[in-house]
DNA sequence: ATTAAAAATTAACGCGCGTAAAAATAAGAT
DNA sequence: ATCTTATTTTTACGCGCGTTAATTTTTAAT
């Protein structure tokens, strides 16, 4: 390391041998100087440890290299799981990202957005609550960044979307289900907020009637998140009271379904497809635990990663191409089955 | 709102009728000014909607309103739950808490409090790996900031830890199972980075002196962060095996445990302090799905909500006094016995 | 009304860096 | 060696706000 502490851009620029200006335009961009002068520059690097002011920087840049990752709730591991990767393809790019969750409230998805507006992030990627989220709000952020929604789609909401195509997904699991044993009754939320809801109910309507069967729709009471509580106590509800037409229950979501498999086995009904089983679960999803329930959990698996690195390299475009683009780009990953015990 | 946009603190002081020395003030300690300037700065922010600029505002003051917030894997259920309350109790203060998880990775640590440093914060608050953090990096950011370390107490480092006594909660749990049947075996990792587990073996090994039983200690091998699949494969393994000298086994933690429950479902054993049993198995953390296991899980509560609260009003003392303590505080909260169906 | 203390105003500087314009230099091509 | 073009240097200003020192005003106490 060097003798004598550098203290700002002015000093780096002297012991490094190049003019202030050119060392500011290198950690704009390193690529953005002749080749000599970054060698010279980066060698000073490595001998005095200096680092820009980011205070400093960012407050007189057009555009910072902050990246706004806006997600619902980070307690849930789906979440928690994407935005990681997210996080880290953000990172790799030699962008920072800002992870923010809005812990289950759509009021602090508002706060949130207001926030990263003040940090003049080069873009933003939104998991939005859906029909929660204060449209308005998110529509004039649109307006004002660079905006990529991922897992839930708002209409016109965004400069583009990146997702899960559930009625793909939905279809490959009911067409499972239904070649395997008795056709599903279908297990969600009554007032779902998260637009994916709705697509996989359409869907579920939709592969059922494909199959010429009749479908059976069983909603539960519950707000919040307590996916797996409402899950466990109104699934165990519906199956004391052999409400379900068939054996056989396919789930909204895995936590749904996680819930519902630790109602069953307090009631003692043997659930998977053996021949000694009351009873077939399946979820959506693959949560990380879904292979570790018990049984282990028949579901179907979003594409993290492919979710992610597309969402973060559509944002990236969007940066680059600086104009906004007229057609709003919606990408749909296709769902993959996932076979276990339990279904 | 107003009808011309405020540009900047000099035209929102001019709009307010106060001087901008005076609003910078206001905007640093809104208790800092006369009640009745206070008033007037307020109904004209009601008017004009307008925000100092932070990168403006964080390059000239001594210390900004940040404080870092440094968890080793937000995956992990445990983190994203303590990391959540955390962060709302430094917003409930008027900070702004920055959230970072280092994805599994003593690197990322590293690299994380690196980033923190330019970003001025006014405290960290960080859940260390322990012994794979890079001890010295550690330290000295210690040395250079405010920091509180929780979860996972290093020697020496940071001005305070906030955790768990571990002794005491494993104790309590020794003494439930020696009490209601047979003594428990132990399982956990056989090379944990997280100190905690030294402590709870150790507790383990104590409290089984003090009951008169023999322990018994079983290590599983496997690295990294898939805790459930190490449980699973190891746990299923040892129970193939017959391995276990007691039908009662207390893991280190509760993903160790739910890994263990799904073995022994697939190995249909039952699991529970039942007389049809074959098996108890106990765990330790509450995990949030703890609840929802087959059968739910027996385990120990650590005080998310007092350790969250603890640490964070550790800090906020440390940043009172400004003066370094020279005792460093060592909170520890109790655990609590949560009785489920497994053990 | 007088006075001491508290708070606000005025004027001015600095923080660390982005950026623009003009001049100087270096690199590559002829 | 000459010319063209791409880079760098020099010089200088500005961003938005923190902060200080000297001065004026306000407040509260006598």
């Amino acid at each position: 390391m060097g003798q004598l502490k550098i203290r700002n851009m002015e000093e780096f620029a002297a012991v490094s041998g190049i003019s202030r200006p050119t060392v500011s335009k290198y950690f704009n961009d390193p690529e953005s100087v002749r080749a000599s002068t970054r060698k010279k520059i980066e060698s000073a690097l490595e001998k005095h440890d200096y680092h820009p002011n980011v205070f400093a920087m960012n407050q007189n840049r057009r555009k910072t290299k902050n990246i706004g990752v806006v997600v619902p709730n980070l307690a849930d591991p789906f979440f928690s799981e994407i935005g990681r990767r997210v996080e880290l393809a953000c990172i790799e790019a030699g962008y920072s990202p800002i992870l923010l969750s809005s812990h289950g409230s759509p009021t602090m998805e508002r706060d949130n957005l207001n926030s990263l507006r003040s940090l003049k992030p080069a873009g933003v990627l939104l998991a939005p609550f859906g029909r929660m989220s204060d449209k308005d709000a998110v529509q004039a952020f649109g307006a004002d960044f660079p905006l990529v929604l991922f897992d839930a789609n708002m209409s016109d909401t965004g400069q583009a979307f990146v997702g899960t195509n559930n009625a793909q997904s939905v279809d490959l699991m009911v067409e499972y289900l239904c070649r395997s044993g008795e056709p599903p009754c279908f297990f969600e939320m009554k007032s779902p907020s998260n637009p994916n809801a709705n697509k996989r109910r359409q869907a579920y309507l939709e592969s059922m009637e494909r199959h010429k069967q009749t479908p059976n729709i069983f909603q539960a009471d519950g707000e919040g998140w307590n996916f797996e509580e409402i899950g466990s106590v109104e699934g165990g509800r519906l199956l004391l009271e052999k409400a379900f037409s068939t054996n056989t229950v396919l789930c909204s979501n895995d936590r749904l379904a996680i819930g519902m498999l630790s109602a069953a086995y307090g009631l003692d009904l043997r659930v998977g497809h053996g021949a000694d089983c009351h009873l077939r679960i399946a979820g959506h999803d693959d949560h990380p635990f879904s292979r570790f329930t018990c049984p282990p959990l028949t579901t179907i698996a979003q594409d993290y990663n492919a979710i992610a690195n597309r969402a973060v390299s559509t944002l990236f475009g969007l940066l680059e191409t600086e104009e906004r683009p007229s057609d709003r780009e919606e990408t749909l990953f296709e769902g993959r089955l996932i076979m276990r015990d339990s279904a």
